[in-house]
DNA sequence: ACCTGAACACCGTTCAAGT
DNA sequence: ACCTGAACACCGTTCAAGT
């Protein structure tokens, strides 16, 4: 018997899973087509194309995103919550982010999360300019952090390997610098560690110069 | 008349012309033939497949960086210069910096830069598991600053486009943040404020808190 | 040791033809 | 309006056969 008529939105679920299991790389026209239970050119006739299905795709997560609520009781640190959950929703979507990369729609991605940031820019006192590089500094430095923890991760075998190149190099000079760069990166940790630090001088550029 | 017998290192210059003019994805087996004058197999003989191919080539183009010297009367200075340094280095081989993003060897191709840094931190007072952190904050940073100014240089036409998401929004609450978000980022002068903040809350924790 | 063409199993996309 | 198979122009890779 035959299957019901295609419709857009299915080619955009099963394409949508397809990508999730494995990757966007995976998602063949025919693979997708096979799992659909039609003819490959039946899909090109709801999506246009592969590149447009992938608009679609970015499309529709990227909606799914946003509705970021700032925590904390200064603005610094509802800076820093904002911060944590936009770095939270990226990883949890690691395909996702790659195809945003990919596509260059980081920014688009971004508003909801640069509207509050700019809430609490404000709240602190920062006007015009100079909210306005705060803003995008800390939208940066969480964007550009989780595209290279992604990087390290999907890293393959490191040879020579940061361990046999630190432990015997300046063992003697600091032993315990030595053994934190051998050990893997608590990435919780650096990124908490990064964001405070940017943050505390963004938004109290007074205290400290 | 036949052509002089390829070499490895002949099918490796060629290919590294082949992607720094057209970027890693037009480099094909089919079209590195063609320029060699050769049989599509031959260069499998030589070079083993694709993959490794591409591995020989990043190897090579880390292998010529490196090479970070320091400038400035501060550690603080010294530190945002290798930063500098390090962002020129990687702007200036864009498709490499794909390809290393791309294989997970980002790792690798930092180490002189790493070290570079653990000088200065050093010098900055700085020690143990403090220094390992400062460290790695910075380097995380500029690799993934540049990865998200790789991003918004490639990035197509945004729709709907930050200016007219900012101009009517808040414009009468704060007409210079809104003009300053409205206007595209000026990537060197936001880098260079960001690394600043960084490094000077990382380097100087105790004048701040 | 080095090179070759034929062949295999994949791609994305177009298009004329069906209903 | 929607679906189809055949065909085109590409891929990377293997392999038996040449010298």
């Amino acid at each position: 018997m035959a299957r019901a008529p295609l419709t857009r939105d299915e080619v955009l679920v099963v394409a949508a899973d397809l990508v999730k299991r494995d990757g966007p790389e995976a998602l063949t026209m025919r693979k997708l087509a096979a799992e659909l239970g039609t003819a490959v050119t039946s899909i090109y006739w709801h999506v246009g194309n592969r590149e447009s299905l992938l608009d679609a795709l970015v499309e529709r997560t990227v909606a799914d995103l946003g509705g970021i609520r700032p925590r904390g009781a200064t603005p610094a640190e509802r800076v820093v919550s904002v911060a944590r959950t936009l770095r939270r929703q990226l990883r949890d979507h690691p395909h996702l982010v790659a195809m945003v990369h990919e596509r260059g729609l980081t920014e688009r991605m971004f508003l909801p999360a640069q509207q509050a940031l700019v809430r609490e820019v404000h709240a602190a006192g920062l006007r015009g300019a100079g909210a306005a590089d705060a803003v995008r500094a800390v939208q940066f430095q969480v964007v550009g952090y989780v595209l290279v923890e992604r990087n390290r991760e999907r890293a393959p075998v490191q040879r020579p390997g940061e361990e046999e190149l630190w432990d015997t190099a300046l063992a003697e000079d600091d032993a315990a610098l030595a053994r934190s760069l051998s050990r893997p990166v608590d990435q919780d940790r650096l990124f908490l560690t990064s964001v405070r630090a940017l943050v505390k001088s963004l938004l109290e550029p007074g205290s400290c110069s």
